[in-house]
DNA sequence: TTCTAAAGTTCGTATGTTTTGAAGTATTGG
DNA sequence: CCAATACTTCAAAACATACGAACTTTAGAA
C-alpha cells in the first residue's frame, strides 16, 4: 500500500479543483465533509449515500479529492479519516470554493422543489 | 452541419459548468470571451494562443462550453462568433462565475512571477 | 501467536471520453 | 460554377473512469 501524497498548498490548481468537483459523487462527498463532519470516513459516506456505490469506486473518488488537494486523509487504526483543506485553499483562491458549494446547495434545493412537481422536464433551443 | 444546440439556462449544471472550466484550454477561451470581447472566433484565439492547438480540438472545446452553456454561439457568414452566456448565469448560479475567473486570474498572475525566478518546483507532503 | 473481521487499496478489464489528422460542409467573393 | 475561408464531423488512437475480485493493513479475540 503505497503512503498518502497530499500536493503542497502550492501546487494546488484551479483547474484541478474544479475537475474533482465536476462529479457527483466527489462533490457530494465533499459538501458532506464541509458541511458537518459526518461522512469521514469512506464506508460512513457508503451508508449516508442514497445510491449504491461499490468501495473501490468510493476509494478512487477519495483519492481525486486528495490529489486535487480538497481533502486530506490520516490513518487512524483500521479507518481513513477524512477532513477538508477548506481554510488552505481559501487563503489561496478566496472565495472559490464558498462560491462552488453556495451554487451547488442552490442546485441541489432546486432539484428538490422540481422533484415534488414536474418529475422529468428537458428543454432546449436551438440556434 | 447539425445545427447548434445551447441549453436552457435551467438545463445549465454547476457539474457542467466545472468540468467545462477544468480544462486549461477551455478556461482561457472563456477568460478571453469574458475579458474582452477579443478571441470571439474559433481562429482568431488559435492566432492568439502561444500553443499550437489544432482546429478540430478547439472546435470541441467550443463545443464543450457551449453545451456546458457557458457561451452563446452564432453563425455570421462564415465565421462563428461566441460570446458568454455570463449574465444569465450569474442569474442563476450568483457570484460563481466570478470566482471561479478570480481564481484563475490569480493562479496565472502567480505563475507569471514564479516563471520568472524558479523555472521549476514541485513539491509534496506525504502522510 | 494466529485467526478473523473490518476498512480501504490495487489490479484488470470493460466502457467512456478526448485528441487530432483527414475529409466534409457552409458561406462568400470572383 | 469555382476557389478560398472557417469551421465541423469522422475515425482511430490515447487517455480516463467504474467496478468486481483479490489484496493489504489494523484491531481484537481465541
Amino acid at each position: 500500500m503505497r503512503p498518502l501524497t497530499h500536493p503542497s498548498i502550492d501546487d494546488i490548481t484551479v483547474e484541478g479543483i474544479l475537475h474533482a468537483l465536476s462529479d457527483p459523487v466527489r462533490v457530494a462527498i465533499y459538501a458532506q465533509l464541509a458541511d458537518a463532519d459526518s461522512a469521514r470516513t469512506c464506508s460512513n459516506f457508503q451508508q449516508i449515500s442514497d445510491r449504491c456505490i461499490p468501495k473501490s469506486t468510493l476509494s478512487q473518488h477519495f483519492r481525486a479529492l486528495r490529489e486535487a488537494g480538497l481533502i486530506r486523509s490520516e490513518r487512524h487504526g483500521v479507518e481513513m479519516r477524512n477532513t477538508t483543506r477548506c481554510a488552505e485553499i481559501e487563503q489561496r483562491f478566496p472565495g472559490l470554493l464558498p462560491a462552488i458549494m453556495q451554487a451547488h446547495r442552490a442546485q441541489f434545493e432546486e432539484r428538490m422543489r422540481g422533484a415534488k412537481k414536474k418529475p422529468a422536464a428537458r428543454k432546449a433551443t436551438t440556434g
